[in-house]
DNA sequence: TCAAAAGTGTTGCATCTACACCCATGT
DNA sequence: ACATGGGTGTAGATGCAACACTTTTGA
């Protein structure tokens, strides 16, 4: 029986980057498309659904082929399936991604450095997205809806972080998430009684009073999944 | 282009029934499957996504299949595309609903008085579930889970209900799906304070003191769905 | 010594929780 | 009248937001 319904996998790659204003703002990767439907025109990386292969898996494969990375966290999105989405029918299964900024930058500067970046990838600040393929501008939307959601109750901001970092870096990840500033001190103390950080020995030097750089504590698990077992879930 | 993957729609179908206890318990639909694999074994209800037909549709139509009913809350619960989920490869977009109370017990009663009953479907209590087909337990579990996150956050609760009911039955519905007992006055207090229900002058009267009806303010959303419009979700 | 970020203390307000208490009705 | 659930009041605990304040560094 063939349904001549076909199964893509996208994945919404966000990081953190640093803006010319000198902001942490959300950045995320498009491909130029190069066939019709929608040639010429930005979209979200992705591809068809192999038989062999686990939607989570084809998700992070992507990524990697897209940004050479793999991601510290990846969890589904949603999957869209309405009729009219594309000329023929086709559901997509949408994963989001967070990617470390320090990862990201290396990875940059290393293909800037080759010049082997890939000619059709493009990262794209939140703000200044251009106009997408399909409904990927919808579902742009709706990862970040779920992002901001979820900072509030889960560690996912952690995912956009190095190992180690000060709790003004942290606190720079949620504003940029959230899209507002934070109190430094009730910041802090959250965050703390949360039992989600392990103070490290180690400070961050270099302007006025050095920062204590802490770690995440692994025994807490990063996002609430629920009864979803982690091979639904990719989390470094 | 054939992937020789097909796209299933299966649906957890909710309601609140009363027990032999006199307590409201959860229940839902199973359809004994007649087919291999798993023949002879419990499995959600559901069926293959036609090429001209939505997902969210789909789970409509296969819950009126099974239960006679429209539901009065529909929602996509996850895409589940493991390799080895199935003997073959399927994708399962799988909805969750809800099921007011009194449109369940109407449905019961007269398909036991036709004797019309559809022959291979079954509702079975929360807790006295059979061995499931597939990875249906497992959807199952997921979910409740999601069912009591979300009420705690949103009026999805009364999905179970009629349009017109007591501080009393809304309270009995969060009990059953939180699986612990509620403070009647804090409870009062809480729902009253959140301005999703209006009072009318109408009492519900049998019992020692007659308690106030109430009915929901239809003006606040059901449950925040955020970006993802009413396509892609069912509200009555 | 001064600016600026790190980090601590304190106060007030809103919310939750537990539980005492009053109210209205059928039996 | 009384048992029972409907409905109100209230004191203590907890959590959060605002902001004053101290500490530590680089310049």
């Amino acid at each position: 029986m063939t349904q001549s319904i076909r199964v893509a996998v996208s994945t919404v790659i966000l990081t953190l980057r640093r803006a010319e204003s000198g902001a942490a703002v959300l950045a995320l990767p498009l491909v130029l498309r190069t066939r019709e439907p929608f040639a010429d025109q930005w979209a979200l990386p992705g591809g068809w659904l192999t038989a062999a292969e686990s939607p989570v898996d084809a998700s992070a494969r992507t990524l990697a082929e897209t940004t050479g990375l793999s991601p510290s966290y990846l969890e589904q999105l949603y999957a869209f399936g309405a009729v009219d989405r594309s000329p023929t029918r086709v559901v997509s299964l949408v994963y989001w991604a967070l990617l470390r900024q320090d990862d990201v930058d290396a990875q940059i500067a290393a293909h800037r450095a080759s010049g082997l970046a890939p000619e059709n990838v493009r990262w794209f600040e939140i703000d200044a997205l251009p106009e997408l393929a399909f409904d990927h501008a919808k579902i742009i939307e709706y990862a970040l809806w779920r992002l901001r959601n979820k900072v509030g109750y889960s560690r996912v901001a952690h995912g956009f972080l190095p190992a180690e970092f000060t709790l003004a870096d942290l606190r720079e990840a949620y504003e940029a998430i959230l899209g507002r500033s934070l109190d430094p001190a009730n910041f802090r103390r959250q965050v703390e009684a949360s039992g989600n950080l392990l103070p490290t020995d180690r400070f961050r030097t270099g302007s006025h009073r050095p920062a204590r750089l802490y770690r995440y504590n692994t025994d807490v698990a990063l996002a609430d999944r629920g009864p979803l077992g982690p091979e639904e879930t990719s989390i470094r």
